[in-house]
RNA sequence: GGGCGGUUAGCUCAGCUGGUUAGAGCGCCUGCCUUACAAGCAGGAGGUCACUGGUUCGAGUCCAGUACUGCCCA
């Protein structure tokens, strides 16, 4: 690669040049071996999703913990695939047919799959190219589908397991069954809405001719179901009522009147039609009553024939009929406005239909006991903390999961019923025959499983369990989960159930709830709104490594994180910085001679300094990640990267790189090296495209990069060795005297700018202090440090000749400042421009006096001086010292300028 | 109705166990195409930390309440 490097890092050949390499390399496979594992199974995405910001999110976070593990050192697996999600496959496939013309009944069971697996192979790998993209080092070769052989025969053993036990049992309750989508669903995948309705008041008489009752509901087409009208027993209004008949309108069948508790005499008018076919608490009132359920609206949402004339109509337009006929024979007493609470299908948000039907569940309540004490003692841990909450408050109330669908996408449920005996009984293997009394005449269940409940297993069933494979026993538990909070119910609970149920152990220690992605009005960026960020947008325009940077540095802790594109140039200028950082670098690395190790007393002030700082961002970037503050640690290494080394390092070096002396050219080029392959190893896990690029070139031009000993630099970044801060030596004087060294290279270039005097005009300066009679003598004096680094400032204030020195007199016509004890002077003879430089010092002087009133404030507070602790009074006494001298100081200055 | 967040610079947000003159990025102003980078460099302006009360020598930070706002559950 001998060309030279553009001027503007372009990441698109950059990426496309690792991404493919990376594959080809096999680099992220792993295998048991002797090391200490590092397992993240991904959250499948569904086959028929396109990532979207959240993904990008998603996978970031899983990307930086496995790429900063595998460079620590660990076996570091994770694990790639994808969900096979039923109804959302079923409903692209079926829509495919539809424009067709044709349909999936048309085409039969098993053509229809056959279908579904040929789009799968088609069009379900779209997204696992599209986590390529963002860097993703997922083990690819352990890809994996829920619907795989392996995943399938797991399913089938926890069925089977669970079903032998009492856990899953079949049964005729009401569940939300979604009319479009032609299944039932569980309570989880319904989503409530506040919708602006009414209540209908309607008339229903007695038998007896003596009069009526009046209901109030909020779906009055379901009253065609009705077996029964209920009041509450404290119920004064209706006590003498309970008992009586009364006729249904429009059916015409007579119903009775029940007492029960559930009732609430509060609601409408006090007394509520009972529909056990269509509603769960009229359910439950028909059961302690002894109702029979009239099924008035069919699986299509039209109604039966039990509706009478209704019969066919779709159960909306059966509800402007039937109220506009109530209405016509003065049955109904009024409407009223009410908002109520409406279930909506989550995928397709169509209304749910509350139906009673033959369902399979799985009993929660012993199952979730176990889980429920992992998170309490510990072995399951949620961050951020506040989510295990919502993780415990759901297991504790939770009800029985409804687990059949009426789709044939999925995992065919493995129960079979004897036609002969009636027996119903869950098999491993297809049975031929009943196991009861031995008939062929048996049949398998028509339905399918809850895509969710493969989706339970995956940690170990991705393993390879049910089988005890070296994998399971090497990787399982896993370390983290990653994942949605949207997703903590469905997913992360019944993970953690199936797995200490199934598998003997928590499928994972930690749980990180990412954030959750806005546009940037703060909505909720989703399909249906068509305000998402498409990533591979942004990855075309600014380049993945930007799109992440800037996703790590934009999210803050366990707050939601809006987003417009925009925002990602925060990425692209960091990567871009980086670039020309490394293109410095190698430009004079080119002719190093001798990459042998440096000695410690090789080192200059700004090497002492930079290796300093890296150390100590190494060691605040390592605790970062591992208390999972992503944030945190991509705004360590912005901060190191931009302001530490190249606003000052990189500036501090170029008159050494440029200058005639070899031996201070060859410790800074050695230094250099050193930090940025430090650089490049900590950015790693958060860019991983440009640092293996840069790490490539730099191993051309320097393969050995120890700084006191050999350290050979490795193939890859993404297998480099990770940083311990005690590679780089610690220099607390460096540290100490830098803020000061600082400041006054800022007073330096302050006065230039204000006083209109061009960046690189040479001035000379002046630095003094009259007070340092007066200091500690153990302390290290501030000229001291100023004549220590006189050439580094010089250099970056671009100061021709620094004068240093104790009690000089100020310059005639000087430009002045004070710089903590110092003064500094800029002898400006002729240049000087009075009123400039005065409204420079009144500003200046605005902002001292603030700060030494507030000190003055406190210390006059006699409560304060008394009773804060005697170190805190000191300090500021002592503040109060140098806030009174440099007052004075500029003071005088303000007032010599006046003569 | 219950639970959990949020309210800090024009915008988007940091700010750990209470203690220097409250920070960053973007935007804005001034000056620079300085041989790594104009996606940049240097300098600068900008905040009664939502409100009320309390605890404390001291509150953006702790407690209580209020207002507005978002999410989840019923």
């Amino acid at each position: 690669m001998g060309e030279p490097l553009s001027k503007v890092y372009n990441p698109q050949r950059v990426e496309e040049r690792w991404s493919a390499r990376w594959l080809k390399e096999n680099v992220f496979h792993v295998e048991p071996d002797d090391r200490t594992p590092y397992t993240i199974v991904i959250p499948p995405p569904n086959i028929t999703g396109v990532l979207h910001m959240g993904h990008a999110l998603n996978n970031t976070y899983q990307d930086v913990l496995m790429r900063w593990r595998r460079m620590q050192g660990y076996n570091a697996l994770w694990l790639p695939g994808t969900d096979h999600a039923s109804i959302a496959t079923q409903n692209v496939v079926e829509k495919e047919l539809a424009a067709e013309g044709s349909s999936r009944e048309k085409l039969g069971r098993e053509a229809f799959l056959e279908r579904t697996w040929r789009w799968r192979r088609e069009y379900g790998g779209t997204i696992i190219r599209q986590l390529k993209r963002i860097g993703c080092s997922c083990d690819w070769q352990r890809e994996r589908f829920t619907m795989d052989e392996g995943l399938s025969k797991a399913v089938r053993e926890a069925f089977v397991r669970l079903f032998d036990e009492g856990l899953i049992y079949r049964g005729s309750y009401i569940v939300n069954w979604c009319p479009r989508c032609g299944t039932a669903l569980s309570d989880d995948e319904v989503e409530h809405d506040d919708l602006q309705s009414h209540l209908w008041h309607i008339k229903y008489p007695f038998s007896d001719g003596s009069g009526h009752i009046i209901v109030a509901t909020t779906r009055p087409e379901t009253m065609l179901g009705d077996t029964a009208v209920a009041v509450n027993p404290d119920d004064e209004r209706y006590r003498g009522l309970v008992g009586k008949m009364v006729i249904l309108p429009v059916i015409g069948r007579e119903i009775p009147i029940v007492a029960d508790e559930f009732v609430d005499p509060a609601f409408g008018t006090g007394a509520v039609k009972v529909t056990p076919a269509h509603d769960p608490n009229d359910f439950a009132i028909g059961r302690r009553h002894g109702l029979a359920s009239v099924t008035v609206i069919g699986e299509d949402g039209r109604m039966t024939a039990d509706a009478g004339d209704y019969q066919g109509q779709d159960r909306f337009e059966c509800r402007e009929n039937l109220v506009r006929w109530l209405a016509d024979e003065g049955l109904l007493d009024e409407i009223t406005d009410h908002v109520h609470s409406v279930g909506h299908c989550y995928r397709c948000k169509s209304v749910i239909e509350p139906y009673l039907s033959e369902q399979w569940f799985v009993r929660m309540k012993d199952l979730a006991e176990p889980a429920i004490v992992a998170a309490e003692n510990g072995r399951v841990m949620f961050n951020p903390r506040r989510w295990q909450k919502v993780y415990l408050s759901w297991l504790e109330n939770v009800r029985d999961w409804c687990i059949s669908r009426q789709l044939w996408w999925g995992h065919r449920i493995p129960a079979w019923y004897c036609d002969d005996c009636g027996e119903v009984f869950a098999a491993r293997e297809d049975p031929s025959d009943c196991p009861k009394c031995g008939s062929k005449n048996i049949r398998q269940d028509e339905d399918v499983l809850d895509t969710w409940f493969s989706s339970a297993l995956w940690p170990f069933s991705t393993l390879g369990w049910p089988d005890k494979t070296a994998d399971l026993d090497y990787y399982y538990p896993t370390d983290v989960l990653v994942t949605d909070r949207g997703i903590i119910y469905f997913w992360v609970a019944r993970m953690v159930m199936m797995g200490l149920h199934l598998c003997d152990g928590v499928p994972f220690h930690d749980v990180y709830i990412n954030a959750t992605v806005l546009d940037e009005t703060g909505r909720k960026m989703s399909k249906s709104l068509g305000n998402g960020i498409d990533p591979l947008e942004i990855i075309d325009e600014y380049g993945a490594d930007a799109m992440r940077l800037s996703l790590m540095l934009l999210t803050a802790e366990g707050q939601d994180v809006k987003l417009s594109p925009t925002r990602f140039e925060m990425g692209r200028n960091f990567a871009n910085k980086i670039w020309n950082a490394a293109r410095f670098a190698l430009m004079n690395l080119e002719e190093i001679e001798d990459t042998s190790p440096l000695k410690p007393e090789d080192l200059e002030f700004e090497d002492r300094w930079i290796l300093s700082r890296l150390s100590q961002t190494v060691e605040a970037l390592t605790t970062a990640l591992e208390g999972y503050h992503f944030h945190a640690a991509a705004h360590l290494l912005y901060d190191f990267a931009w302001h530490s080394l190249c606003d000052w390092y990189l500036e501090a070096i170029k008159p050494r790189l440029y200058g005639e002396d070899p031996g201070r050219k060859r410790s800074a080029q050695k230094v250099l090296a050193a930090a940025l392959d430090g650089l490049l190893r900590i950015l790693h896990p958060f860019v991983p495209f440009i640092t293996e690029e840069i790490w490539h070139h730099l191993g051309e031009l320097v393969p050995e990069r120890g700084l006191f000993e050999e350290r050979p630099s490795g193939e890859t970044a993404s297998l480099a060795a990770w940083p311990n801060a005690d590679w780089y030596p610690r220099d607390a004087q460096a540290e100490e005297d830098m803020p000061l060294v600082m400041d006054l290279v800022r007073a330096v270039r302050n006065i230039r700018s204000k006083l209109n005097l061009g960046e690189r005009r040479p001035i000379d300066a002046v630095t003094t202090t009259h007070a340092d009679a007066d200091a500690a003598p153990a302390a290290r004096g501030p000229l001291e440090i100023v004549s220590a680094h006189e050439n580094f400032i010089r250099n970056l204030a671009n100061i021709e000749t620094l004068t240093v020195g104790a009690s000089i007199e100020k310059p005639p016509a000087s430009a002045a400042e004070v710089v903590g004890r110092l003064d500094l002077f800029v002898p400006l003879e002729g240049l000087i421009d009075n009123q400039a430089e005065k409204k420079r010092l009144e500003a200046r002087i605005e902002k001292a006096r603030k700060g030494l009133d507030a000190v003055e404030r406190k210390l006059a507070n006699r409560d304060f001086v008394e009773r804060a602790p005697g170190e805190i009074v000191e300090r500021e006494r002592e503040r109060h010292k140098a806030m009174l001298e440099e007052v004075e100081k500029i003071e005088a200055n303000l007032n010599d300028l006046a003569c």
